[in-house]
DNA sequence: CAGGATCCTATCCGATACTG
DNA sequence: CAGTATCGGATAGGATCCTG
């Protein structure tokens, strides 16, 4: 299904050129903008958590989707995952610096969109 | 599936009181990065689009997306549409404000990833 | 040109059960 | 605690056909 995205006909779509999602950043994109992914960042943003507390503040994931989601972040560099080998088991994660850079934006969106939304608060 | 995510229990879950996705700007969030509302948002940003130059831009995305995609961005009050009543019929899909004003900082996140990805450009 | 309606498939995602 | 594996229902989304 991407072999429509990035061909490119000579003569007619060059006037576009928006971002025909060849290069990887698609897939980052993805993953951040994906139902849990900016939830799990804006979290992580605020200070770094272990598993259950992910569960626990992003309430209503699964922890299907958060380890899976955890697992997208982290194959991108977003997002670092530190084992101590403790007993139990405790698993830090933590946003990287190119995840904090990312992240920065989303919570930027995520504060926009909140305020915007009251019925308008321009004069 | 939205009735555990606003649950409340007055005693263990404050700590964590992330955004618990009650608000109608979980809707509008969810609109904005959808799989093809933050590529919509991204091009007309940049300048006003028709319907075939939006799918021209966003090549790979199908025109029931497309109009799935607009509709509610409309809804949400970010994108404006503008009918000129020509034969053939011409349709202008616009920013708003606020779209506008959301559209920033996604604009930024895709930057941001795009520019954070590569081997490092650095030098 | 700008879509709506329909069909049908791929995938998402939650629930459950199990492992280190 | 921190996950993985599997199953099945829900939904997103593409292809096609049709309309104003």
């Amino acid at each position: 299904m991407r072999e429509g995205l990035q061909l490119d006909p000579p003569g007619n779509a060059k006037r576009y050129e928006v971002f025909h999602t060849d290069c990887p950043a698609r897939d980052v994109v993805d993953h951040v903008t994906s139902r849990w992914g900016i939830w799990v960042l804006i979290a992580l943003l605020r200070h770094d958590l272990r598993f259950f507390e992910l569960r626990d503040s992003i309430r209503g994931i699964s922890e299907k989707m958060l380890a899976q989601t955890l697992r997208g972040l982290v194959a991108d560099g977003l997002v670092s995952r530190t084992v101590e080998p403790t007993t139990p088991p405790q698993v830090t994660y933590a946003l990287t610096d190119f995840g904090r850079h990312v992240g920065e934006p989303l919570s930027d969106l995520f504060a926009r969109i909140t305020q915007g939304l009251p019925p308008r608060p321009e004069s």
